[in-house]
DNA sequence: TTGTATGCGTTATCAG
DNA sequence: CTGATAACGCATACAA
């Protein structure tokens, strides 16, 4: 049976009053005191109840990353950072998984499975605007969207400017000298704006060069076989693509792989260009060109984004816009 | 401000008690009570409140998951799996990251932290049985350990047969022909014991067919840094190894892209298989040999001892044994 | 600066 | 089958 405060307080022979602000390190407590506490809290190896802590309080120190999918690397990548940005500021964070699930998302926004095990919430979501903003009225959980919707002043929002990397990354391409470049990533359900927004940058880049798309291919979710199956499909077109923009570099994981099974090379045959960074794509062969998103940067500042309105709920909405770089490499330059 | 139980029992003209057994679907009630309930229930939108019903009944409906690295895709491919395992039998997963630190470890498990905030933990350590034996005495939190420690009656255990796997694997190449052979994963820290145990298994394996290991090289960490590292001091030496066993997939990740940047091909020159059956392994090129771990039948069993220790302390310990196989691929069969 | 007493929202005990 | 009420362990308003 752990001690409780009140055994710390009869041990100490003080009242639990200051035995509270001991631990909690809180008032002003006169050293006599203190120390008296401060020995028998060791010697019964006293330890808080946080769950009764929170009863009290409202506070839990937990926040909740909700992402579709943690074996997918951006996202575990992204969790790595969040968790430990966290921790720096004196959170814990749950993982939740939606596996795409709008209902899954939707429960854990609504919070019908949640209320008050969380401080906050960051969530990268899969639903539309629309959708959150019906959400967001049953519920006044503090929640920091991650990703690329647009910013509608209602949510504070760490994304990358989406439209952008997408630019860029095709304007590599073009730069390159390709002219017949296909992309991989658009997502069958017109709702998602992630997509959206690569889909925009993509056709601006090419529109700049007085180019049109080959073809934007499908992907149902971003992993790698969709990414294969797309490029498979896009490498039997006539004329085949010589350039491929993926969505994300899981999908251009999978497009490499199904250009090589088609016997052909990249870059020589088909340049490929992905988007996030992920750590695989460093040592793929050849290794993978993509658009770098800051990920320590996009954590830290959710992080601090989620604990700003935890502390202020009326806070002004925030959109903090990360940096991204374009990388090449040699699945775009050649080795 | 959320409605509250006794919002509910006033509401519905009925007692608190009644409100209680309605939501925990527990004793019996009149319909006439329940249908009543169930609609105040409803007119209020009344959800329980789960850090009140924890204080009150000691259980958080919570596991941990500590593992060194959430980013490293064996332990993100088994955070999926748990997640969706303990979600099956009504359990959340609040996952940790130990970040190769021992100091963390042991905060983690003698519950400098946690008290309270779960009825259990499914433990990957690092930490040798020596160290948990000594911290366990302080804890009495449910406990199960995940990875490749040996049995020793103490402590729920579930895992695959790590010198069996090691054995099998490096049997694979003593199989095609090979002969140089050498190791990538060795910890310069005695203490960790699923090196120990792989290496033993490939030990045995080559002394089977009368062959000594051409070298067994260390890995700080099993990331692909590591393994790139390593296998460029392999490929140095005379005579230069044709196979490498890497102790996980994410090392021999690392040793393909090191034999390329070498100039050698594989597996002409020189064959690689790891471990753990990570889905990278399947799209790179070549394809990576490995030996499977069956992630969602650990994760499952994980989660089931871990349940049944939470609802009988007492519950004698078990030991589980995961299947594995060896999976060939082109990294050592070619294409 | 420290002590006393109340309540956070729930479940469980004890009557009825 | 249902109602009143006492904990669960802590933090704080109020008093001293």
């Amino acid at each position: 049976m752990p001690a409780t405060l009140r055994d710390v307080a009869e041990r100490a022979q003080v009242s639990m009053r200051t035995v509270s602000n001991v631990v909690s390190g809180y008032a002003h407590v006169s050293d006599r005191m203190r120390q008296k506490v401060l020995d028998a809290i060791a010697e019964l190896d006293y330890r808080p109840n946080p769950v009764a802590r929170t009863l009290r309080t409202g506070r839990t120190g937990m926040l909740a990353l909700v992402v579709p999918e943690i074996d997918v690397p951006y996202f575990s990548e992204l969790a790595r950072d969040v968790i430990n940005a966290a921790a720096e500021v004196g959170y814990r964070v749950m993982i939740d998984q939606t596996g795409h699930d709008h209902d899954r998302e939707r429960e854990l926004l609504t919070g019908a499975d949640r209320t008050m095990l969380f401080d906050g919430v960051l969530f990268s979501p899969l639903v539309t605007r629309g959708e959150l903003l019906a959400m967001n009225e049953r519920s006044s959980m503090p929640l920091v969207l991650l990703g690329e919707h647009e910013f509608d002043g209602r949510f504070d929002h760490v994304a990358i400017d989406n439209v952008q990397a997408a630019r860029d990354a095709t304007a590599h391409l073009i730069g390159l000298g390709r002219r017949r470049i296909a992309a991989i990533g658009a997502q069958p359900d017109e709702q998602y704006s992630t997509p959206q927004q690569r889909t925009a940058g993509f056709e601006a880049a090419l529109a700049d060069a007085g180019l049109a798309p080959i073809r934007i291919e499908a992907a149902a979710h971003y992993r790698r076989a969709d990414g294969y199956q797309a490029a498979r499909a896009l490498l039997d077109r006539d004329p085949r693509p010589d350039a491929i923009f993926c969505y994300s570099d899981l999908l251009a994981m999978g497009a490499l792989r199904a250009v090589f099974d088609a016997g052909l090379r990249v870059p020589e045959d088909v340049a490929i260009i992905g988007i996030d960074d992920i750590e695989e794509g460093r040592y793929a062969r050849p290794s993978l060109s993509t658009v770098s998103l800051d990920t320590p940067f996009i954590a830290r500042n959710a992080v601090a984004r989620v604990v700003a309105r935890i502390d202020d709920p009326d806070a002004e909405a925030a959109e903090i816009v990360a940096p991204h770089a374009v990388i090449p490499r040699e699945s775009t330059l050649g080795s």
